[in-house]
DNA sequence: AATTAAATTTAGACAAATCTAAATTAATTT
DNA sequence: AAATTAATTTAGATTTGTCTAAATTTAATT
């Protein structure tokens, strides 16, 4: 069986794994906030499970059956935010602890029809990607600002840092998931950056915000046939 | 903190005295489908926490604490049995297991809204009162159809014992939850019913089904002033 | 009242998940 | 290459929840 705390090491791994393919004992420990020497108790189960692999001093990554796993949790994770936010009105800040504990719920018929009675969500609250029932995951051309050229309006599909802080001084500028902007301006000597914001006025915002927003071309999908 | 299995125990101790008012060692065991000896060793430590008033060999009850916590846990397991049928298409029975899993979420806000969403439900699917925010459980008056008198028209509310067994027969005879009939007959000789169901012909159900199926005066409660 | 039976608790063990402190291996610096 | 530092693993302990088998208490019978 997989159990909670191992379901929350398989997530933690996928997610890590994304960046660099091997993951790290100390880089894990401390996404989950735990101590390397549980991380290691933990590798050992998941290998026994054929879930990691995994030589000692070596790194690890999932395997295949492993991925799955991950994916799947992940999904529920995902579909429980946007639940909450689209349907009980939580705040998308307030919506991740919530479905750290949901995203454990077993039951795969219940995240099916969560997901049908949802309208098969593409993305959830922050704008990640929902994987579909299979596991497949829609992966997005997301780019952050700081790397769209000029006068292109885009839509704001995620947050790559979700501070507090970060989150107040998007609220400031009106900015925030699905607003559509475009470049007007940049200034090298910092790198900051003019937006103009669809139906408002030019804001300006610096290296560091752009660098952490995510967008995405808005253009119609079945547009291009 | 009060874990998973502790809150089992304490819904499950709430479930049995109802009936009796002292609750035994045998009993909760085998309600919760484990052993008596695991079972003292849970009840020292609801002891500690002063939820259950409890001393050896003597039985035990909840405390104030352990009823009010023990009435939170009932309360998310309605309103999520409640939400699986009527927002997600499930069978009333099959809901049952995955409540079992999803009242254990902790977020209090998250249940509040879950019931502003659902419309503050008056009952579960199976025809359970919900307990309010406050823990206030409005409390039914439930007979079985076994001692209803004859020709008063209620309305079905709940299902004492749900096997498969008994839910095919109900099934077949069209009986569920919300149905309006009035007993039209009855047979001494092997104390069997004659049901007209409202809309649909005469049946005829036997005492052992009588005796499982509770129904309520259909009166509105609002008209009596 | 003595005996037997049933219910309950205690004693001791085990698995899962975690921790601290110490040992080991790998990587980096001199 | 040797020494130092960092990362990782092992050893041993702890907590929680569960179990079996044995002991104890209470209840029921003879
Ligand atoms: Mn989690
Ligand atoms: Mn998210
Ligand atoms: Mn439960
Ligand atoms: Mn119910």
């Amino acid at each position: 069986m997989i159990s909670v705390s191992k379901e929350n090491h398989l997530k933690a791994i996928f997610h890590l794994q994304q960046e660099k393919g091997l993951v790290t004992t100390n880089e894990l420990a401390a996404a989950l906030q735990t101590r390397p020497a549980s991380v290691t108790d933990m590798l050992k189960k998941l290998k026994d499970q054929k879930l990691l692999i995994y030589e000692r001093y070596k790194g690890f990554k999932l395997s295949g059956e492993g991925k799955k796993a991950a994916v799947q949790v992940i999904r529920k994770h995902r579909l429980w935010e946007y639940f909450l936010v689209e349907k009980l009105q939580f705040g998308w800040e307030e919506v991740h602890e919530i479905a750290e504990e949901l995203e454990h719920i077993s039951s795969k018929k219940l995240v099916d029809r969560l997901d049908a009675f949802l309208g098969h969500p593409e993305t959830d609250p922050h704008g990640d990607p929902i994987p579909d029932s299979q596991g497949r995951i829609h992966s997005r051309r997301q780019v952050c600002l700081a790397e769209l050229p000029l006068n292109r309006e885009v839509q704001v599909t995620g947050i790559a840092s979700q501070t507090a802080e970060m989150l107040e001084i998007l609220q400031h500028n009106h900015i925030r998931l699905g607003t559509r902007l475009e470049i007007k301006k940049k200034f090298p000597f910092d790198e900051s950056l003019e937006v103009k914001i669809r139906n408002r006025p030019l804001v300006t915002i610096s290296a560091q915000v752009a660098k952490n927003v995510l967008v995405k071309d808005d253009e119609p999908l079945a547009e291009k046939r």
